[in-house]
DNA sequence: TGTATTACTCGAAACGTTTCGTGCAAGCGC
DNA sequence: GCGCTTGCACGAAACGTTTCGAGTAATACA
């Protein structure tokens, strides 16, 4: 591959001129910069990333972790990020962390050698200890997306987790349900928590009392979900409506009522947070609380590339986004309402 | 951050001792090899991986360009090969064309500026022309996925496309089909003129002339081929069944029956090529050609990373891998067969 | 007309590694 | 006891850039 040599040799320049039309960051003369670019042209040349990242400290490289890809909320968010930075002239490295926790360190590992200039982490745990474990192990501007984790300076884009809970149980407590089953995420992690405490409110707040049979864990997963909802169904008093705390154990409810031979929302509300790019398609079409995905994920990396150009420490600030409830056909009126 | 050199001092060897422990690129003493690692762990030192590569010339970094991450079957295929190239040493960046041919080029100038170790390429067009055009652009080891490109030396992983469009049209004609639509591509794409060529041909070998009317492009879009789909069902004569030749048009297809009043497979049996991961939360629950996304991208990763690993050069081979038909529920006889 | 300024160009040092030739001591065969 | 190999450690060069101080010619100012 040629080099910025061989094109100052070519052009009868030095090479820290090359560098300075390249770069725009001295004068120089227009017949020169002619000469240049199309020396430059001619070999096909093109400045080597390495070399630069080296000589300027300055990698130009940003990283996103996220628990997986192949998850449609976190493949819009990649897709937005990338997009944005590329925009701004950085390349984007996407690593998957699986939920697991010893994952996300060796990646912030590879992260950290590549000289990443900034991070935007879905974090798989958002506890104090996590957090000094993350101090330790970053070294550059970052922002957290969807959890914000305590004892850490970073900046946080999040939706409104409380609100997100608090409408999904108004919705179904409206509608006149009393035993509601909630499935949830995983300790630790600031959208289970915070969304948990919320449900548990907000049931508080219209007179239904929160059961420990009805609130499972489900570790954001789908199979877990589908195993749940199968054994809450089985109950002798089952639930008479569902809410659970992402889009991926949203299909293992729906799976679990079709496997059981019930139908939604004849014999079971369902609710999650988390919409679907073709909610037609579904069957039922699902009542959600969606989140503006789109829009956390621009802002998020704004806020990042602004930290990252204004070379400023973070804020700590944590900015939160609204849910808002659709309502299609997953939720209605509990079949026969016992008396209280 | 702290460099190969502090750990030297720390140490007290020399930087080249430092470096050769890390690599075990030469013998060290075991006394040695303890005071190093042991300074490493002190002071947290991290390889510059810009440093590294720039004297070693080899970035270990892989592209990986597709059209679109959001894309179920895309996000499969990137978390596959993250995977494979994580354990192998390599990371990899991701980047979306968005099926636009300049940007998939702009990307390509990235990657080469980042001196990529190799490429696995799903191209958005697969024509003499553009394989000119990206022998140009390309110096390093490169699999060609889900597509194969004319005049050019590089290895491809494919699905067996004629066997895709073959056996869904079987399966419409062995229904009673007679009157079968088709939503392709867009020219100038592998997997749409060689799809497109085996319909016909099927269709042909059961004695169905093929209707220009019937076949339409629809640019492996999901909204156009919501569109074409609603122009189809709104013929004098409309196709008692469809076959799309991607998964975003099949719910495009869905859509538009939906949004026609019409029901599926009752009024129109539809397939498509690509399958979802719930289908049982579909509504039908599609029929499709279904391909083996993981092991096509695990195969097509194994390939690339022998040719580097080889430097030899590519052999121009291309891998088929067979699709399988999965017989859901959005197919059926045709409600009344027109006498031919 | 002399001097300060400007516009441009240059060469060399530096970024953090790997690589390679060299040196040195110990062990070996004869 | 001598020369050879072997094992280990070292120092310096090189990878392809950016950056910075310095040099030169032309222009502007007084």
């Amino acid at each position: 591959m040629p080099t910025i040599k061989d094109v100052a040799s070519r052009a009868g320049v030095a090479i820290s001129t090359v560098s300075a039309v390249i770069n725009r960051s001295a004068p120089v003369s227009e017949e020169v910069i002619q000469r240049v670019e199309e020396a430059i042209a001619a070999i096909g040349y093109l400045p080597h990333g390495a070399a630069k990242a080296l000589r300027s400290g300055d990698s130009r490289l940003i990283g996103l972790i996220l628990p997986d890809i192949t998850n449609p909320f976190f493949s819009t968010v990649a897709r937005v990020i990338e997009t944005v930075c590329m925009r701004a002239g950085y390349m984007t490295f996407v690593y998957n962390t699986d939920e697991d926790i010893d994952h996300e360190m060796r990646i912030l590992k590879m992260m950290r050698a590549q000289r990443v200039a900034g991070l935007v982490l879905i974090s798989t745990r958002s506890d104090a200890e996590h957090g000094r474990r993350l101090m330790s192990e970053i070294n550059v501007p970052t922002v957290l997306f969807s959890s914000s984790v305590p004892a850490t300076p970073y900046d946080a884009v999040t939706l409104d987790e409380a609100m997100a809970s608090r409408i999904a149980i108004e919705h179904l407590a409206a509608l006149g349900h009393r035993r509601i089953g909630v499935l949830t995420g995983r300790p630790n992690v600031s959208t289970h928590e915070e969304r948990l405490e919320a449900c548990v409110e907000t049931m508080r707040a219209h007179g239904i009392e929160p059961s420990g049979d009805l609130i499972v864990a489900a570790n954001f997963d789908q199979a877990q979900a589908f195993g749940a909802t199968k054994a809450l169904l089985a109950l002798p008093e089952p639930p008479s409506a569902i809410f659970a705390f992402s889009n991926l154990m949203m299909i293992g409810m729906m799976r679990a009522v079709v496997a059981s031979g019930l139908s939604c929302p004849r014999d079971i509300s369902l609710v999650g947070i988390g919409d679907f790019e073709w909610p037609e398609i579904m069957n039922p079409q699902m009542t959600v609380v969606s989140m503006p995905a789109a829009e956390m994920a621009e802002r998020s990396i704004e806020i990042l590339l602004a930290e990252i150009a204004s070379k400023r420490a973070p804020t700590g600030r944590r900015t939160m986004f609204e849910p808002r409830l659709i309502i299609r056909e997953s939720t209605a009126a509990p079949r026969l309402s016992l008396p209280a």
